[in-house]
RNA sequence: GGAAGUUUAGCUCAGCUGGGAGAGCACCUGCCUUACAAGCAGGGGGUCACAGGUUCGAGCCCUGUAACUUCCACCA
């Protein structure tokens, strides 16, 4: 360490000493009885994910977390893991087979999940990788990945349950479907997105009265689909169509006139198209009145043709159609086009045959995949749900009666709020990677069975049996996350002792889809709250505070910026300034801010293992300097404040204070008062200095460690001293024996002498180098006696004298002026008495404006009444002081004449 | 349409249960003072969005307004 360069270089120091925390098991952790838990468990990247910006914030924030614990004795458990992301790793290895010429059909399912797990193989290893690069102290012999052994077998425990609670139905329902995908997606799955698109306003013929009734819609492919036509019972414009029929352009069908609430009589001429099959209200609509429902987009987004609507019949005829499935149309000469294709086909037929009124355009919000950005087409169809109502109360209550805390407190009412509303949860998806679904059908007795167990016979009649093709949307693994990790469902020592977990720790966008999900499983299936506190973070936005993206391509890499500044910069660089819930923008101005940081306590450590003679013994020194005390006492109080922030989820504030104290309190004043004894011919002076300067110095590191882990380990091991790794280190507790306040007050009294005397040189454009006599008016020259070689050096005086009362010469002087003393400084030469009238005024001027403030103040009374003691008096100080320092300050003005 | 957030120095943002407006960057002045020029010393710069209210006292609490952002819902 004594030949180290003067520049920090992270990059000869992060992956050693990774290695070395990993050979040492240094982030495992076992259930210990003397100890209490204390666990994270990481929400698991997507194996396809490569670590971004939001990732690096997430995991910089529990390391966090996790290595102030540990440091503190708990038994700190962080257990990693990877989820299998089923919708965003399948459409990944589909494009790349596309690439080769392959579909997924080509290939069947099993040859198809050999490659999935080949790709899994391949790039799950890649996220972990780069979540080592960033220091992540986890547990690595506990990863987990959403589809091992054990993640499985919570699945399937769970679907069984929850199915044999009929709280899991199989049910046709209005979903949404993504064309592209191939799949349906939950609702919190779907993304509404401002679209530019038309009103088409129609006529349609009313059958008995030969009318024209005009509507509108925003998608006339659908009208094809149209089963009726919706009124409001109440609306006295249409009154006389109650039980007419219209007939529908185009296909010269008859469909009803209904009379539904769901009608608005206030918006557009108050008449509804209602396509059961293809729009959400129409499907409920249809419900109400038993509209037939007729299908005329096919999966992947086309209208349906004679194929279709065979398919359709012969699933009918062999029993595998549901009670109520829809019927398909045969879209004729339309069939087999996209849907943006049948729209301007359809539009032009209307407009040919003077059913197209008027055209309107519009922007409006469509739904669409979150995966791939396809818009979504409601769709009707058989799926598995789970049902939210019975699910929900418990999950609302828990955060309710603070069981569970959201940080900050206000994304309790958004969670809430989707709770309170959420409709049924759709999981099945049509996808093959992922966990298929454990139901089975019987062909010969048609019953259905579920079973957390692979079966091959129908246990109600022997036949074989058929699994369900589908597989659980990602989510449903995701929920069990907290537990499942942990042993669940098997009752396992770990599980016991390590759950509930303590901090869940992730970004708002995700509330909705894991959080509120997490907590009722956890409530539903463990009884307990997975979580204590949920410490939610916000999204790291560009320098120009845009959301980071693929296709804006304004995504800053977290490797690059740790290649390039070091992991310990980039960390400190997302939690300094940060606030819990906001978003924060991410420039490289200020990674180096942090990079400097870094290499600022470098070139302290540097300077102090220089000083460290051979053969150094740290310890306490037998006495302290008012210096020493000073510095002690704020590390004391440092420690305490540091706490208490990281206890509240401050983690931005608690950074910044530990930076704040080991830039200004130890680098800037310390270590140049030490430097004093340091050269000083008394050894036992230079030898307390040493150990007060090591003592600092070693605690300080402990409080940045959980924020700049890697640095602070390199310098901690190089001290004197240390013992061991600074990751087991205990964390700095604060003591009542290391608070010297009537030391810090008497260095501060000091430190406001050299200040004074700095600016009034700076500002006179004194040379540093020249020095000159000091005389120090003061009623107590304890302080300044006890300070006399840092004036010396800082206040650049070539010789001390102290007065009670100075009556020498004023002419040739130059004034200084704190609270509690005056300083008087020969500079003949350079003094104009007019500038130094000037600078006194000033001076006098800001004297004069605390002193009104603060005598304003006393003088209310209700202020003296009302106030707490202890803040009046620290009034009446200010009022003292002020006035004591404006005494001076005119004395000294008189002294100018 | 419903809800939440933001508004503090030129820029990016902190600011704890209400009690003397802060940091980093940028800017200006002077320093290579042998730990560090990725540094040191000093300095300028703010009606805390606006208007009311509560209070002895408001950046902070309450009401309203404006601008920006986000989430949710709806749009036939």
């Amino acid at each position: 360490m004594q030949e180290l360069e003067k520049v920090y270089d992270p990059a000869r120091v992060e992956d050693r000493l990774y290695r070395k925390w990993l050979d040492s098991d240094a982030f495992h952790t076992e259930r210990d009885p003397e100890k209490k838990p204390y666990t994270i468990v990481m929400p698991p990247p997507n194996i396809t994910g490569q670590l971004h910006m939001g990732h690096a914030m997430d995991e910089t924030w529990q390391d966090i977390l996790i290595r102030y614990k540990r440091m503190q004795g708990y038994a700190a458990l962080w257990v990693p893991g990877t989820d299998h992301a089923s919708i965003a790793t399948e459409a990944k290895i589909v494009a790349r087979m596309k690439e080769e010429g392959l579909s997924k059909q080509d290939l069947g399912r099993e040859k198809f999940l050999e490659r999935a797990w080949d790709w899994k193989k391949q790039y799950g290893g890649r996220i972990v990788e780069q979540l080592k690069k960033l220091g992540c102290s986890c547990d690595w012999k506990r990863e987990r990945f959403t589809m091992d052994e054990g993640c499985s077998k919570a699945v399937l425990k769970v679907f069984k349950k929850l199915y044999d609670e009929d709280l899991i139905y199989r049910g046709q329902r209005m979903i949404n479907w993504c064309p592209h995908c191939r799949t349906s997606i939950s609702d919190a799955e779907v993304e509404y997105k401002p679209q530019e698109g038309h009103f088409w306003h129609l006529l349609y013929t009313v059958q008995e009265t030969g009318e024209q009734l005009e509507l509108a819609t925003t998608r006339p492919e659908t009208m094809l689909g149209d089963t009726a036509v919706a009124i409001n019972p109440d609306d006295p414009r249409y009154a006389h169509l109650h039980g007419c029929h219209v007939i529908l352009p185009l296909l010269d069908k008859v469909i009803p006139i209904v009379c539904d609430e769901h009608a608005d009589m206030e918006k557009g001429t108050g008449v509804v198209k209602i396509t059961p099959a293809h729009d959400p209200n129409d499907y409920e609509v249809g419900q109400r009145h038993g509209l037939p429902m007729v299908r005329v987009f096919t999966y992947d987004g086309r209208m349906t043709g004679p194929e279709d609507r065979a398919q359709a019949e012969a699933d009918r005829a062999a029993g595998r159609a549901a009670e109520g499935e829809s019927e398909v149309l045969d879209c004729g000469k339309y069939a087999g086009m996209t849907t943006a294709q049948a729209r301007k086909a359809i539009v032009e037929d209307l407009q040919a045959g003077g059913y197209l009124k008027e055209v309107e355009p519009l922007t409006h919000e469509v739904g669409t995949c979150y995966r791939c950005g396809t818009t979504v087409e409601p769709m009707v169809s058989k799926q598995w749900f789970v049902r939210m109502k019975p699910l929900a109360g418990p999950a609302i209550e828990a955060v309710r009666d603070g069981r569970i805390r959201f940080v900050p407190e206000r994304f309790d009412k958004n969670y809430y709020f989707w709770m309170e509303n959420t409709r049924d949860w759709c999981i099945s998806r049509q996808l093959w990677w992922g966990h298929r679904i454990p139901a089975y059908y019987c062909d010969a007795c048609g019953k259905v069975t579920v079973s957390a167990e692979h079966i091959d016979t129908c246990p109600h009649c022997g036949a074989p049996v058929r699994q369900d093709e589908d597989t659980l949307d990602t989510w449903f693994s995701s929920a069990l996350w907290p537990f499942s990790t942990l042993g669940w469902p098997d009752d396992t020592e770990d599980l016991r002792y390590f759950y509930p977990t303590d901090t869940l720790v992730t970004g708002y966008d995700i509330i909705t889809f894991w959080v509120s999900r997490m907590i009722f499983s956890g409530l539903t299936y463990t009884g307990k709250a997975p979580f204590r506190t949920v410490l939610i973070h916000g999204l790291v936005r560009d320098a120009q505070g845009r959301k980071m993206s693929k296709s804006l391509g304004n995504g800053i890499d977290p490797l690059e910026i740790i290649g390039q500044y070091g992991a310990d910069a980039l960390r400190l660089t997302l939690v300094i300034g940060s606030t819990p819930g906001n978003d924060m923008r991410f420039s490289d101005e200020k990674v180096k801010a942090s990079r400097n940081f870094a290499n600022k306590l470098w070139n302290a450590a540097r300077f102090v293992l220089m000083n460290l003679p051979e053969g150094f013994a740290p310890g306490v020194p037998a006495s302290l300097s008012m210096a020493d005390k000073w510095v002690i006492s704020r590390f004391n109080a440092l420690v305490r404040d540091v706490t208490a922030n990281l206890d509240k989820y401050e983690l931005g504030l608690a950074a910044q204070k530990v930076q704040d104290f080991i830039w200004e309190v130890y680098c800037d004043w310390y270590i140049e008062i030490a430097k004093v004894r340091l050269n000083s011919d008394d050894a036992a002076q230079a030898d307390s200095a040493r150990k007060v300067l090591v003592n600092v110095l070693a605690g300080a590191l402990k409080l940045l460690h959980p924020f700049m882990p890697f640095i602070t380990e390199e310098i901690y091991c190089a001290l004197p001293g240390a013992a061991g790794s600074i990751i087991a280190q205990p964390w700095p507790v604060y003591s009542e024996a290391d608070s010297y306040p009537a030391e810090e007050a008497a260095f501060e009294q000091v430190m406001d002498l050299i200040k004074a005397v700095r600016a009034v040189r700076n500002d006179m454009g004194v040379h540093p180098a020249k020095r000159t006599r000091l005389i120090i008016e003061t009623a107590d020259a304890a302080p300044f006696r006890a300070g006399e070689s840092y004036l010396a050096k800082f206040a650049f005086a070539q010789e001390l004298q102290f007065t009670a009362r100075y009556e020498g010469d004023t002419a040739g002087m130059v004034q200084v002026v704190t609270h509690t003393a005056r300083a008087f400084i020969p500079m003949m030469e350079l003094i104009d008495r007019e500038k130094e009238l000037a600078r006194l005024a000033r001076e006098k001027a800001g004297c004069e404006k605390e002193i009104a403030s603060a005598a304003a103040k006393l003088a209310n009374e209700g202020f003296v009444n009302k106030a707490p003691a202890a803040v009046v008096q620290k009034i009446r100080d200010t009022h003292a002081a002020a006035q004591a320092k404006l005494d001076k300050i005119e004395a000294s003005i008189r002294a100018l004449g």
